[in-house]
This record gives structure tokens, sequence and C-alpha cells, in this order.
RNA sequence: GGUCCUGUGGUGCAGUUUGGAGUGCACGCCGGCCUGUCAAGCCGGAGGCCGCGGGUUCAAAUCCCGUCAGGACCGCCA
């Protein structure tokens, strides 16, 4: 049990039920807390009492009342979650009636005075019971799911990060500096929250997406190793592990220094995380894979390294050799062959291999099969493909009698994804995974520019300010499509923790990097001012990284939903469904900030 | 912007596939009984526009269309 928080002996409490143990026996005390289960015997009443320390740390007691006490009419009427402060003997159970699941069940308070604080209305869903309860009445309630111990714990936990990663990164060097909230909207990245001015007519701030542009700044001012823990807004869509809205990041910055500079800082601070806050296996450095090489060999950027299952390239082996078409013309028209066992699924139903086929079709891919059936191998390319490729196949993903074998065939890209997203979900359904593991990976080498299916335009792929590997000569020299940016994720378990660059502080590189982007030199003027002039005043080479904050804590606690380990989130909608925002302000409020609502055309 | 799943007393679910009386389970709520429970137990009771609107049908919780709400995913997230 963690150390208690400091008491303050008052009229409500003298001691907390965490506290009460065996050696309590005799004293009187004073508690104060929640009502959190009643068992009325009729003579005999019992109240489970939990207070602020809460039951993960073992918070609850049980508390007596005997009828002939005026307590017992004044708890025995009151509902579940009211809130009082009683008064009574602790005493020892007798020996049959100890229980082992409390901390406190060698114990007992024999209640003789208790004076109601609040009492609770009919409860919108039980609160100490540990059921399942729908997530719009936990959001619409938090504060009672918050009584509840796994969400208490989490957010406590949460808390611990945040300080951890504080002690941490300060007894590293690392200056804590608080950035702008309101500051100037930004052409680059998702869409930005607004917030109209009223001393300005028809200008806005904009909450920042990230403090990207300060902490370069910072940089430029001369901090050397900067960090804050910092909260992010953006317009977007929601996911399982994305809060639509705001999440916060670890956002850290050093000048002087390389990629491996970040990775070996960045190393310490992840170690000094799991180590503090988990029993979960992980080891430093990490395993470093380039962005070509996840999506060849796990068809991800974000490869769950906690399993095998790995992609196989039969683009050498079947391409061009077959009577097949679709596997005959892969090679000339730059498209792969890629394979994926899928262990114990040559029986699954006809329904299940078609769905995956229509899947390839969505994304432009040829999707096929093998079951491998111990009966004889069944699927579409057990009819095409002679028994020797078939083994080919097989021998290739290291199939087994039982397994399927999936088969893509298409671009790079498209192939190798399609088949990552089943690896990933097979992964999960098998439970290949390690739950006890923490498989960090760094993703390095991303490409700098991506070109436009259609137009066959070349634009950022990612951070328009990553370094690119080769700096000028390689913007001169080489396809804009095989340009690197010093530009790195860190990955654990499948989630992208973070993203982090090496930055391009150089205005005659950005200048020829945002060429190659179709954008002349007064876009990045007018774009990024502050950075275009910042950089022609001695900027120090610097790179950084932004390890996301929520996410740490999910892969951490285990948590699917993102939401799961913020006290107050947003829904999937962005809706708050306890404060009720978004919501409509009044005709005045719109007036101060010079705006007029155009609802939307129906 | 799109695809899919879900919506049934206060809560969590079953019932929907194959239309036939609001039929059921657990918890909660109200009342009664009960002196050792700790998910207390026993008896009784109240509580429903089956999200909402429209359609098909002799008949709709069930089938169809629309809509609203919650969730998962795609697009999006430099």
């Amino acid at each position: 049990m963690d150390a208690l928080p400091p008491l303050n002996v008052n009229r409500y409490r003298d001691t907390r039920c965490a506290e009460l143990r065996a050696d309590h026996v005799g004293r009187v005390v004073r508690l104060a807390g929640w009502i959190a289960a009643k068992r009325d015997h009729g003579g005999l009443l019992f109240v489970d009492l939990r207070d602020p320390t809460g039951v993960v740390a073992g918070g609850l007691v049980q508390l007596v009342a005997h009828p002939d006490q005026p307590a017992f009419a004044v708890l025995d009427g009151l509902r579940l979650e009211s809130v009082v402060s009683v008064t009574g003997r602790v005493v020892a159970r007798p020996a049959e009636t100890v229980n082992p699941k409390l901390a406190t069940g060698e114990v007992e308070v024999a209640v003789e005075a208790a004076e109601v604080l609040s009492s609770a209305d009919i409860l919108p869903f039980p609160v100490e019971r540990d059921s399942e309860v729908g997530e719009e009445n936990r959001l619409r309630y938090r504060y009672l799911d918050l009584r509840r111990g796994p969400l208490a714990d989490r957010i406590s936990r949460r808390a611990q990060l945040a300080s951890l990663v504080r002690a941490h990164l300060s007894g590293r060097g690392f200056l804590e500096v608080q950035t702008p909230i309101l500051t100037a909207s930004s052409p680059e990245g998702a869409r930005d929250f607004l917030v109209p001015s009223s001393q300005y007519p028809g200008e806005f701030y904009a909450l920042p997406q990230a403090p990207q542009q300060f902490k370069q700044l910072l940089m430029v001012g001369g901090i050397e190793r900067y960090f804050q823990i910092a909260p992010c807004f953006r317009d977007e869509a929601s996911r399982a592990d994305r809060s639509p809205g705001e999440f916060y990041q670890i956002d850290l910055e050093m000048a002087f220094a390389t990629q491996d500079d970040v990775f070996d800082e960045v190393e310490l601070l992840m170690t000094a995380i799991t180590t503090g806050m988990s029993s979960k296996v992980t080891g430093a450095p990490f395993p470093r894979l380039t962005f070509a090489e996840a999506v060849d060999r796990f068809g991800s950027d974000k490869p769950d390294l906690r399993f095998g299952l790995e992609l196989a390239d039969l683009t050498a082996d079947l391409g061009g050799r077959t009577e097949l078409p679709m596997f005959a013309g892969a090679p000339e028209s730059g498209h792969v062959i890629r394979a994926l066992r899928v262990p114990g699924a040559a029986e699954r139903s006809r329904k299940w291999f078609d769905g995956f086929a229509d899947e390839a079709k969505k994304v432009g891919v040829i999707g096929t099969w093998l079951q491998l059936d111990p009966a004889g191998t069944k699927g579409p390319l057990a009819r095409r493909l002679t028994e020797e490729e078939v083994g080919q196949v097989v021998g290739a993903v290291g199939g087994e009698p039982g397994d399927a074998v999936l088969v893509a065939v298409g671009p790079r890209l498209k192939a190798s994804t399609l088949l990552g997203d089943h690896r990933r979900r097979n992964g999960r359904e098998l439970g290949l995974a390690d739950p006890n593991h923490l498989a960090f990976v760094w993703v390095v080498d991303f490409p700098m520019f991506e070109q436009d299916e259609v137009t066959g335009a070349w634009d950022f792929a990612h951070n328009p300010f990553s370094m690119p590997q080769g700096g000028l000569e390689a913007l001169r020299d080489l396809d804009p499509g095989s340009v690197l940016a010093y530009q790195y994720d860190l990955v654990c378990n499948g989630v992208e923790l973070s993203s982090g660059a090496v930055r391009n502080h150089r205005p005659d590189i950005m200048e020829a990097a945002f060429a190659i982007a179709g954008y002349g030199p007064e876009r990045i003027r007018s774009s990024f001012p502050a950075l275009w002039n910042a950089f022609h005043y001695g900027p120090p080479p610097h790179a950084g990284i932004a390890p996301g904050f929520d996410r740490i804590l999910m892969v951490l606690e285990d948590q699917a939903n993102i939401r799961e380990v913020i006290a107050f989130p947003l829904n999937q909608s962005a809706r708050d469904l306890l404060m009720g925002a978004p919501s409509p302000v009044t005709e005045a409020q719109l007036r101060d900030v010079h705006l007029k609502v155009v609802p939307p055309a129906p």
C-alpha cells in the first residue's frame, strides 16, 4: 500500500479506513466516507464504509450498528453512496467472521454515532459492484465512475506517470517550459480549433496542434534541452487510441543532437517509466527497423513485435513464372506477391475468405488464398498453381496443416499493409502476443516525399521540417521518392507511441525541399514566419520527439481505449456528455466576437 | 464524408434469425421478515411509447426505409 496522504483531523474524521488494523482494537475512531454497501439483518446492520483512500488502497471497513443506538436508524435510512461521518469503537471480529478479502477484515467499527453529510438519490448505475456499465452512462456520470476503483486507480497512475516523467527529464537536464495555448493558426496538419478574437474582428487564435514551432524556437533561443507534458488540440475524428479534440504529449527537443542522441534519451526515459510503473519486460536499446523493412516484413509502420507471422515475399519465386496472369505480370508492373500464414484458419468459412478478397479489391490489390486442409490443399490458388509452386508458397510462410495462407498481389505498400492488418487481427484473436512483454521498436528512415497517385505531384510524406538524409545533395540528385528523412517513430506492441525527427534548421535546404513539394520560398515565409525568420539568426541543429502521454498509459494499463486513462474524456463524436460541450452560446456572446452562425444547408 | 455493430423498466442482458398478448434473467428501487453478514437471505410490490418517425402486414420489439444516440473501423490525423 502506498503511503496515505496527510490527514486533516477535524470534525469529520480522525482516522482513515485503510489504517484500521487489529492493533486499533479498543480505540474510538471517527471515520468519514461513502456507504458502499448495506446488509440489513433487522436486529443488526452492517455497512461497508469506503473513504477517499479508495477500495484499491484498502479504504473499506465494515461498520456494525445495533438497533438500540440512534445511529442504526440514521444509517438504515440512507441509500448507497450517501456520505456519513461515524464515531465508533474498533472491535476485533470473532475469528469465524474475519474477512480475508478486506485489508481491514480483522476488525470492524461498532457505530455509536452517525452524522449524515449528504444523502444520495437512487443511483443511475451500481457504483460499488464490479458490473459492466454502458460507456455513455459512465461518461455522463463520470464522478460516479471515478468512485469505482479501476478508473480512479488509472487516474492515480496517470499522476504517477506525470511526476515520474518530470523527475526523470529534469534530472537529465531538460527544462520544462510552458508554451502558449492561444496561438496562431498553422496551415499544415489537422484542422485547428479556432478561438475568435473580440479585440480584432475577423481574426482568430488557434489552439496548438502541438508546440512544434515553439519548441524549435526555444532551440533557437538557446535552451539546450526542453520538455513539456504538452496539451495538443486537433479538430479531427477519433479512434480507440486517438482522443478527439485534445491529448497530451511528452514533448521534448534537444539542441546539437543527432538521431542517436534522441534515441538514447528516450530509451532512458521509457526504461525509467516501465521499470517504475510496470512489471512488464522490456529491454534497451530498442531494436530498429527501417520503414521499408517494417512494411515488407510486417505490413505495418507500427508492427507488434511480440509475435512472428512475418510476411513472405514471393515476387521473385512466382512472379513471371506461372501461367497465372496475375502472378506472371506482377514484376514488370512493379507489383509484389506477398503471403501471410494464418494459423489454424484452413477451415474458416467461405465468407471469411471472400471477405479478404473483397477487402483486397477495395484497395486495388488481388487477394487470394490457400487452405492447407490435411485432406488436401484447397482454395483458389490450389487449383491454379502447380504442386511445386504450392510447396514454395507454403514453405515461404512456414505453413502447417490446418493453416491458411493469404496472398496479396499489388503495389508494395498496399499489398503489404492489407496482409499486415490481417497479421495484427489474427495475432490479437489467437492471443499470440505475450501480455507481459513491452516490445519497443524504433521505425526509422521514413520517406521524405510521397507521390499523389492521380496527379503524380510530390508532397511531404510527414513533417516538412524534417532534415532530408543527404541534405541538399540528396534533394538535388535523387529521385524524390528515394529521399529518406531523419524521421522516426517509437512503436510499442503495435501502438505508435511517438513521432519525431531531426529538424531541418537550414533555410537553404528548406527551400529546396519545399520546391520539390511545389512551394516557393514565399510559402514558407507566409506559413511559418516566426520559424523562417528565426532560422536566419543562427539556429542550432536540433532534434526531438513527442511520446504520447495518454498512449503510454494505455499500453502500461492494458487499456484498449484511450478514454480509460482520461478523467473527463470526450466521447467518440467529440461530445462532452458530462458538461454538455459543445453547446450553443448567446447572441450577445456571438456579437462580442463578431460572429454570425450560418446553419449548414439541409 | 463513408462502412459496420448496438439501442428492450433505473442498470446489465436474453428475446429479433423463423412476425402471433411486454415473455424472461440478474442487479437496483419500495414495503415486510430477519442478530454475523461481507454480491447477506426470505416474502411481496412498483416500474416499459421495446430510441424516435414512417412503411409492409390481419398482426411488428422482431421485416423494410428514414432519423437520433452510443461504439468499432475507413477517410482524416504534416
